[in-house]
DNA sequence: AGAGAACTACTCAGTCTGAGAAGGACCCAG
DNA sequence: CTGGGTCCTTCTCAGACTGAGTAGTTCTCT
């Protein structure tokens, strides 16, 4: 039997359903806190409850294209929005975790500077930005722990990655940087020494050779301005001060 | 309409089959070389090529699972291989990675100190080890992104948690670790440095306080022998010398 | 005008790293 | 049995990096 021959007599109905949805933990930063988009379910089952957006793949759709549709289905953001990045996490299918049928969820984690306020999706179902430390601590099927998952890929990426840069807008200075790790960390970094790592690190920022308009709000002068440069990882990475308690 | 009532009158054939499989990049080390475990298909689409043990994950079987069981299958080893180590790569879904109908692949992978020689699997599939660069150029599906997205993983985890010592036996010399790493990276590390700072990150190796029977086969003294220290994640990492052309 | 804030730069001591070398212990060949 | 070669382990040393502190300067707010 050749390919075509076995192509023309399968039978995909053979197999049992599994449907197949992905999920957004898509991360911004408003008013110094790290935020995490919810929505609230508008259906059955754990209707009420909220959950992270997203929804069914579609038959012929990729991956990665169903997450950016799901998130700006539910955010109004252009889907092509320049700025925001978009990874894969992790799968989740443990058997139970729908009581609806085999669900295997394919979860992705959006990082995006201060995004609109989201509109309700079409499904009419009431969308936030919800700050992390103030996210119900149950949340529809196994989303808390994906959630979870997504801080910590959130941090990971920091450290190793340019990404705090796609939390900024496209010019920043190196203070508003700082202050991206020290909002996703909840503490504060030492001014100086954060300054001249940032500098140090091969394409990692670009300078504008220009400056912001006005010094701080509280006070200072005007800040450098700078651009995301071209470095894909952090050589060496940035290090944030390792509690020794996450270890073990 | 309550939760119950929703169930009930709930029709899961009504989405589009999609099938999730998932697939298994099992690394080892043998003579000397980083080896993968490979498959040759015993039935269409792409009868005969190489490509990576996996299969239809059961409609009630949890994901690790599936994983754990088809390369049961593929190697005959005890599913409950002790000093197994098995982890989610990633998901792969492009609509047309598979021609007979929307597959959706959750790729694992594996890693375990030297493996017998895998059996063929009860569909008769002939299963070999193969070193990672004499593996053929093309796999079947997008099996060889899979497969270097898991050497990528291997590198990464390597260096900042105690995957090394899944690679070596119950009790191991400083060297055999060394050799892990040397392998992995296709080039030799300084004794010296390696020794110093694989002792120096707490929980990595502790000392069994042995020795072994006899030196190394050409020469030397005894090594002291170690076993796997309690860490989870190595503080600080082990960094291998970065290519600076890898990382742009 | 003065106080306070904060961007930037500098210093300094402690730590970590890569490279080299030395001291033995051991295997193998002759 | 002896000598050459191997290699585990420890040590040394210079350079790089890090955390912490300080200082100069410029700016906003009261």
């Amino acid at each position: 039997m050749n390919d075509a021959d076995f192509l023309a007599s399968y039978d995909p109905r053979a197999y049992p359903p599994v449907a197949v949805t992905v999920d957004i933990v898509a991360f911004t930063i408003r008013q110094g806190a790290l935020n995490v988009l919810l929505v609230r379910r508008a259906c059955p089952p754990s209707e009420g409850m909220w959950a992270l957006p997203g929804g069914f793949v579609g038959q012929w759709e990729d991956l990665p294209t169903a997450a950016a549709r799901e998130l700006a289905e539910e955010t109004g953001v252009a889907t092509a929005h320049r700025r925001l990045h978009l990874e894969q996490l992790g799968t989740y299918g443990a058997p139970d975790r729908d009581p609806r049928m085999r669900v295997v969820s394919v979860a992705y984690v959006a990082f995006a500077p201060d995004l609109p306020d989201p509109v309700s999706g079409s499904d009419a179902r009431e969308a936030a930005w919800v700050p992390m430390d103030e996210r119900p601590a149950e949340l529809a099927f196994d989303h808390s722990t994906i959630v979870a998952d997504g801080l910590e890929r959130a941090r990971s990426k920091l450290e190793y990655t340019p990404l705090a840069t796609k939390f900024v807008g496209e010019e920043f200075t190196i203070a508003e940087l700082r202050a991206v790790y020290e909002t996703v960390w909840g503490e504060p970094l030492h001014a100086g020494n954060f300054h001249r790592k940032v500098l140090s690190v091969p394409g990692f920022v670009e300078s504008t050779n220009t400056t912001t308009e006005r010094g701080g709000a509280r006070g200072g002068p005007r800040a450098k301005l700078y651009r995301a440069g071209d470095a894909r990882l952090l050589h060496p990475a940035l290090l944030m001060p390792s509690r020794e308690e996450t270890v073990r």
